[in-house]
DNA sequence: TCAATTTATTGAACGTCGCTCATAATGTCA
DNA sequence: TGACATTATGAGCGACGTTCAATAAATTGA
């Protein structure tokens, strides 16, 4: 019995130590590119040593893995809670949804890395996929909410694509604010769900 | 009147020693993903040194450039060409649109990268944003024609994102072989297409 | 024609990268 | 306390993008 206890916080106290390596990471996303984020500075900023991450991560990939598996479970977290009050309206959770985006353009930055680049490890590719999942079915109860009725698992791919694509085509709008570009991803967000609830043009 | 001549005879000349560079680059990319692809194994493949590389492209992000401002103006000339014949529906303006992306996962990769990027010069940064409102352009002028009067501009802006929001969600579609991608994506088109011009779900 | 001059090409060398691994420090328990 | 297991360390490795002095090729003018 102590021995399993014991097992037990042996892990938790791995996985503290592996959390200062991840919190440490996302202090220096929140300043750069995460793509231009070193081993040496993530060592730096969280005390440790190069080798001590390595000791927690195999490599790089898979740390930055671990960032954008958490940001993507607080999300269907978010998602969930929204809807534990009262049930949102597919416009309401296309702002949210949107509006995340726009205050975690990291996330979205390595979702377009992993979604696109492939270069991950079988169990990564797992956990990938399935927080994808995840995320779909949260789009898809939403559609089904609303009176999407047929074809609501396909419904949901398109309309999760659409909204993914809203940030692809505009978090990088010449000469614009946050502020701008907030507001201009906002509507079409909310475009985007007008549609999808079949409103017209 | 020959100064002139012998002038535009050397840059045609240097444009053609550029385009060797370029084309090496292009066959890299049809068998590893762009971002793995090193300035030795271009200088390799064109059978030239890594500086005359340098020589033309100040680093390699403007070369990765250079290759997709190429590929955009290359849909846009696709866009002109299909429109030219008979006006196209938008589910047709759309497929094609995917189905060149599927064709080209490197120019979608090379998208979201610039997009998402932004370590961009000045100058690069403007050619960027031009092509892309070329790009713009053709499907605006596709939605008017299908009858879209009010709101054209953001409603392309729009249809624009949840296009690409295609690929960014199923090119990696777990387990899947090309050709489901394929047909899933150009599915979601359709679908993204219909939306737009007014279908009920 | 041929030296002088301009232009293009070359690849060794530089600093930095992700990552490894022999070594040192620390923790565990009889 | 001493033997053993675990964790932390950072110098070192090969490869990266990029630079630049040296070299080769092309152009010019007399």
């Amino acid at each position: 019995m102590t021995k399993k206890k014991l097992e037990e916080l042996k892990q938790m106290e791995r996985d503290s130590r592996r959390k200062i390596i991840l919190d440490a990471a996302l202090e220096l996303f929140a300043v750069k590119d995460f793509r231009s984020v070193t081993v040496r500075e993530i060592s730096r900023q969280a005390g440790v040593s190069i080798g001590t991450i390595y000791n927690y991560y195999p490599n790089l990939t898979e740390l930055f893995l671990d960032v954008f598996l958490d940001s993507a479970a607080e999300i269907t977290q978010m998602f969930d809670n929204i809807s534990s009050k009262k049930t949102p309206t597919l416009e309401q959770l296309c702002e949210f949804y949107i509006s995340y985006l726009n205050d975690n353009m990291t996330f979205y930055q390595m979702m377009s890395h992993f979604m696109l680049g492939g270069e991950l490890s079988p169990d990564a590719t797992q956990k990938l996929d399935e927080i994808m999942r995840e995320l779909m079915n949260r789009i898809e109860t939403a559609l089904l909410s609303v009176g999407c009725k047929t074809n609501s698992r396909i419904t949901a791919h398109a309309l999760f694509s659409a909204l993914n694509g809203i940030m692809i085509s505009y978090a990088r709008y010449p000469g614009k604010t946050d502020e701008e570009i907030r507001r201009h991803t906002l509507r079409l967000a909310k475009m985007i769900a007008g549609v999808f609830s079949g409103k017209k043009l």
